[in-house]
DNA sequence: CTTTTTGCAAATGATTTGCATTAAC
DNA sequence: GTTAATGCAAATCATTTGCAAAAAG
């Protein structure tokens, strides 16, 4: 019963992103600990954004206890170890996106739905007029508003 | 003592700038108030990025009753007609921008501080992209994040 | 005179903080 | 055993809401 295909399972999966934490997590000193198990696991399973209450809630199922303090402390980790990436959403609120590599977003400004965009996007010129500013740079993406296809009708 | 150049004088300045927000607000059907008058004009004359708290604590002298909820409903009442436009800053809250022309900007992640980009950004296939998922956009802005020049020392 | 806008105070919602307890190492 | 992380409750911050009083048209 059990085929090759079983290291995609999510107990498998589960295993593999939690090695990767842990490591990520060892290595800057930080001790390895259930929610931040939990929380990592739920995030890069879902490909997508969520908001830390809604987190909370789906998570309620497999640890009660789990605080909204631990999960706005252990999003903010997650960001800072690169798992997860924090945007600023203009509807207010903070909103984390899984992926973190370089894209871009349009959301609804009805609705606060958000999607991403894979278009390339030249933000050289951007950049240096921001280092000219004397800003170091870390990184940076396109914002889109406007209204979704749902909120249209 | 009177040179031409009055007219660009504080006096000469509201003036123009009152008759011009009147003018919008009848045409809409709305009603000129001391307290749109107030800030629009403080808005207007100061150009740059502003938080709601901060042109309350501004305009408490010149017109101490006014009220936060009143500053709130006025800024959206003129991101509305235009002459402001709403900005989410990334760090939560809400930013408002007297520039309303397209433009870009750098966020310093550590305090909060903003600029202006001028930087052309071609946005047109992140533009396609985002119709295509079907959204109606409205507008979009670059958004640069990093640490600034203060920050840094 | 009628309706909108204001000011105030209270409510809301998101996020943070303080601190004792618990769990990692 | 030490120290960091958690959970809880209370505090904070930004923003919104309800409603009676004031102002605009």
């Amino acid at each position: 019963m059990t085929s090759p295909a079983n290291s995609t399972s999510m107990e498998g999966l589960n295993r593999e992103l939690d090695r990767e934490l842990s490591a990520a997590l060892r290595s800057r000193g930080h001790r390895v600990t259930l929610p931040r198990l939990l929380v990592h696991r739920h995030v890069r399973r879902r490909d997508g954004h969520l908001l830390p209450e809604q987190l909370h809630a789906e998570l309620a199922a497999e640890l009660p206890s789990l605080s909204p303090a631990t999960i706005y402390a252990t999003l903010d980790l997650l960001d800072a170890l690169g798992f997860v990436r924090r945007v600023g959403s203009p509807r207010g609120g903070t909103i984390y996106d899984s992926r973190t590599d370089p894209h871009h977003h349009v959301i609804c400004r009805l609705c606060g739905h958000i999607q991403d965009l894979e278009a390339p996007v030249d933000m050289v010129s951007a950049e240096r007029a921001a280092a000219a500013a004397g800003f170091a740079v870390h990184r940076g993406e396109l914002q889109l508003s406007g209204i979704c296809a749902t909120c249209a009708s």
